[in-house]
DNA sequence: TTTACATTCTAAACAGTGTTTAGTAATCTC
DNA sequence: GAGATTACTAAACACTGTTTAGAATGTAAA
């Protein structure tokens, strides 16, 4: 029964990060289990713990492989002007989430129950997401100091995230199909414009 | 063994709902267990479905207890401007995330894993906090329609919501606190200001 | 070629989970 | 007191993540 060597641990790690990616998908993220995971790519539950450390590990590592998605996809869109920009990472963040709800759920709410730690990773690639944000920002007021600009970054993307977040659960109650792209764009525009005001007003 | 009515039904299942609240509370979702609610009170898992018809329904009447209990502290806010009555739903609602973190995330995270339906009472309560905000806004631009103002509470409120989700995370990385108040002030007021400015260019 | 070692892999066990069922024990009704 | 009803639980079932002991296979040396 034993099959040597029929796969490197790499290629062993991504045939159940795919497997994985697969059942979360198709079944949601209760529906994923080591023996399930295991059983789709014909070996063992217990072999995936010579790959993964855990059940926790792997979906971290899924996780980061989600992230490394959105964040391409974020990357792919390019230079553009300023407000253009934010609107285009806005609706693409949000699309994201659309497409890959399970994905998407998994890398938002999973937490590991003994360390409420979060990887490093994560953090890390969050904070560059906002550093991007900042940099569009600082574009259009180039007067503001770094402090206003991380706090408007936060703010501005706290509601993007909510409308990904809220779109998700069908918690937005609207009946037609396609207004969260409007709300997307008067969010990113009423809050510019919002802060423009109390910029100039402020002089 | 078997005490006979040493509780009715009644205070079987507030005894097993406060339990399981002290439960979430200290020791997260993760720990919620019918075993662990029932010996904390001094039963066996088996009479938890007596009272419960699976631990899935005591979660959702956990989660009806968390919403009622947020809006009342909305509702005990009274009577106010309506710039300030949206702040100040604002600064209850993430407060209200924060005092009370694992409570919060069932209500918004849990889901049951056969019928991704969710209970009746959660989204007419949802729409209730949306009608509240509506009028607000309403009161703010009399002359905005009731599609328009549904649409801007929604993005409104999206943006409180997000800003609730990524502090319960710890995904705003701003190292003093406090500052969630002062996103949430210039949320509301930059939306409003920009919305008011998109109005007045509309005419 | 045969023996020794190393690696790959799995079956089985362990402790936990939600849930069901069969049966015990206490109370109520007649 | 006898019988029916109710309250309750122990035990079982099917599942979970994880660990462990050992079998099967490959490699290398003698």
């Amino acid at each position: 029964m034993a099959r040597r060597r029929e796969h490197s641990r790499e290629a062993l790690t991504e045939l159940a990060l795919c497997a994985a990616e697969r059942l979360l998908d198709e079944q949601g993220m209760a529906e994923l289990s080591t023996r399930r995971i295991a059983a789709e790519i014909g070996y063992s539950a217990a072999t995936l713990y010579s790959v993964f450390s855990s059940l926790d590990d792997l979906c971290w590592q899924l996780n980061a492989r989600t992230l490394a998605q959105l964040l391409d996809e974020l990357d792919a869109l390019g230079e553009l002007e300023p407000r253009a920009a934010l609107k285009a990472y806005a609706l693409c963040y949000v699309a994201f989430a659309a497409r890959w709800p399970e994905r998407w759920s998994l890398l938002f709410e999973h937490r590991t129950p003994e360390t409420l730690q979060v990887p490093v990773w994560l953090n890390e690639s969050i904070g560059r997401l906002f550093s991007q944000l900042e940099l569009c920002l600082a574009e259009l007021a180039p007067e503001a100091g770094a402090t206003e600009l991380a706090l408007t970054a936060r703010t501005l993307w706290s509601g993007v995230h909510g409308v990904a977040v809220l779109q998700l659960r069908n918690k937005l109650f609207l009946p037609p199909q396609g207004k969260q792209e409007q709300m997307l764009v008067t969010l990113v525009d009423y809050h510019l414009d919002g802060w423009r005001l109390n910029r100039e007003s402020r002089t």
